[in-house]
DNA sequence: AACGCAACGAAATAATATTGCGTCGGTTGC
DNA sequence: GCAACCGACGCAATATTATTTCGTTGCGTT
């Protein structure tokens, strides 16, 4: 199930990942070959897996969506169970984004989202009350000062 | 500037942001309007910015990028200019994948990818010798226990 | 009640996606 | 070495989708 990735590969990952949509027919001419044989390669890399899927990215502050934090939860237990049940927990929470388990102090890392502050208080009331957390801490973002790709194709590439 | 979203652009985002590349036919089937006013909505969300794009999600492992970890940075100087010239910093990083300017204790939250750990180590290195970097602190990421698209729309709508 | 605006949808056209197939290296096996 | 084979390419044909055009409808305003 292993794929070897040529430089026409990693073109269409790197054209891809900026721009999602782009036309097949677009995708072909920039990475220099014809549109058959380039859709061919997409749906390879899509059932192979190495493309998830595609996403549109919305401005979230536009959507009403003013407020951005991270809550770093620290556990009273780490047996797996519990990890599972928590990571549960998580799936159930609209506002958490994207959650992380981490090693270290802090088990669990969410990016949340809310409408506003008072929201927000409410949502940490929420995860501080539930089972087998000891304590959440919280920090507001202040900015998003980058959002790149995955992958950074410019530099430094593994398997190149 | 101002765009007021009825239940079917929110239906609309909500699509797109699951799947980005589905066909507008498909898109306006699930809508529940005909094609051609279903793309000119997509089209205006486009414009007005409220759509910012369309990505391709990669699975980072399969390329190569094994190790995702977080790393929190101390500035010195948290005055305005040291702060860009810090987010400057960060842009010019490839495996800075995303980066956030928090209110408290840390100034810069970074989430990084790199292919192993030694690389990683070598990186953060970097990162402390850099300019105006008090210290830095680093936390492994175990799993990616949630990655939903940013708008949560099943609950808590804020401007519905 | 008529106007005007905004959005819709059917139909026509343009563009794109997808399939089928013949061709061209590059490799393997003899 | 040489011929069969494999994989990938690209052209051409077809199917599907995107986009434009335009007439209609619903609704708020005058």
């Amino acid at each position: 199930m292993t794929v070897r990735l040529d430089a026409v590969d990693w073109k269409i990952l790197d054209e891809l990942q900026r721009d999602g949509r782009m036309t097949n027919v677009e995708l072909s001419r920039r990475v220099g070959i014809s549109a058959p044989p380039c859709l061919r390669r997409v749906r390879a890399l899509e059932e192979e897996g190495i493309i998830e899927g595609y996403r549109a990215l919305l401005d979230e502050k536009r959507l009403g969506y003013d407020l951005m934090a991270f809550a770093m939860v620290h556990l009273i237990s780490q047996a797996e169970v519990d990890l599972d049940a928590f990571q549960e927990r998580i799936a159930g929470w609209p506002l958490v984004r994207s959650a992380w388990m981490l090693s270290g102090d802090v088990d669990f890392l969410m990016l949340c989202v809310a409408p506003d502050l008072r929201t927000f208080q409410t949502f940490v009331l929420d995860i501080t009350a539930a089972p087998n957390v000891r304590n959440v801490k919280t920090a507001l973002t202040l900015k998003q000062s980058k959002d790149a790709p995955i992958v950074p194709l410019e530099a430094g590439l593994p398997k190149a």
